[in-house]
DNA sequence: ATAACTGCAAATCTTTTGCTTACAG
DNA sequence: CTGTAAGCAAAAGATTTGCAGTTAT
């Protein structure tokens, strides 16, 4: 792996945000001002196939763009807020049921699960009154 | 509303595929030859906010573009397969469960959920042996 | 040497927008 | 009449690709 590409992961591990590729390439280019798009792309589709980053749509909360976290132990559910924006992370033990289920039932072998929802969240309904 | 868009709205409740604007569009023409992209947008974007029809990604399993489906009673989780392409829907109480859970425990207001999963098909993974 | 990685610019794909004309309430 | 819808063409946004030069094994 290329210095370049260390890089890139290191700064989507170390990241709390969702980032997306114009945020990760700022970033990237206060260290490596030479870092091209063209590169944050190519490393992104490296570690998605190897499983290291999960790609988010977040209900497309602000144009088509993706968003990318790595991966944790545990998979979890991203709630986005239409309203201000937030997006909140959840877990839970149903869900990981709810995989185990979908495998035996449908014999569908999981590499990727993304469990997103849009609406309101509770901050804002409160505001919102 | 409009003679275009009542055709588009029957265009997506009568198909059992998931349709991409590029699709729902050749299929439109078919009746109408004169309806233009920035119309399917425009409708899909309406429905959209009506609730009427949900959006996809399907995993993004063939470019970036968007799927979309009359929205049915029952919310239900997409599985795409890798391999063939093949798309297929799972229904269960336990994601129903889930939402309500999800609901309760972050007070957030639900307006549109998408449960997806990429992996491969159990058929795919027999042949490919 | 050989293969993989990079920057750059251009191309592609999808979706959105501005503007003018046409239609519906 | 007045507001909404439609067509057209151009723009915008995100991602991908070809190619030539560079680096790593």
């Amino acid at each position: 792996m290329t210095a370049q590409r260390r890089l890139l992961v290191r700064i989507i591990q170390d990241s709390s945000r969702h980032l997306d590729v114009a945020t990760l390439l700022e970033i990237a280019r206060k260290q490596d001002a030479a870092i091209d798009r063209a590169t944050v792309y190519r490393t992104i589709a490296l570690l998605k196939e190897h499983r290291l980053i999960d790609e988010l749509d977040l209900m497309h909360i602000e144009g088509e763009k993706h968003y990318y976290e790595a991966k944790t132990s545990r998979d979890h559910c991203h709630m986005a807020c239409f309203r201000c924006g937030a997006i909140m992370e959840y877990v839970s033990p149903s869900f990981d049921r709810l995989k185990k289920e979908m495998v035996q039932q449908s014999g569908f072998q999981i590499r990727v699960v993304r469990l997103e929802v849009g609406g309101i969240c509770k901050r804002c309904q409160e505001n919102g009154k």
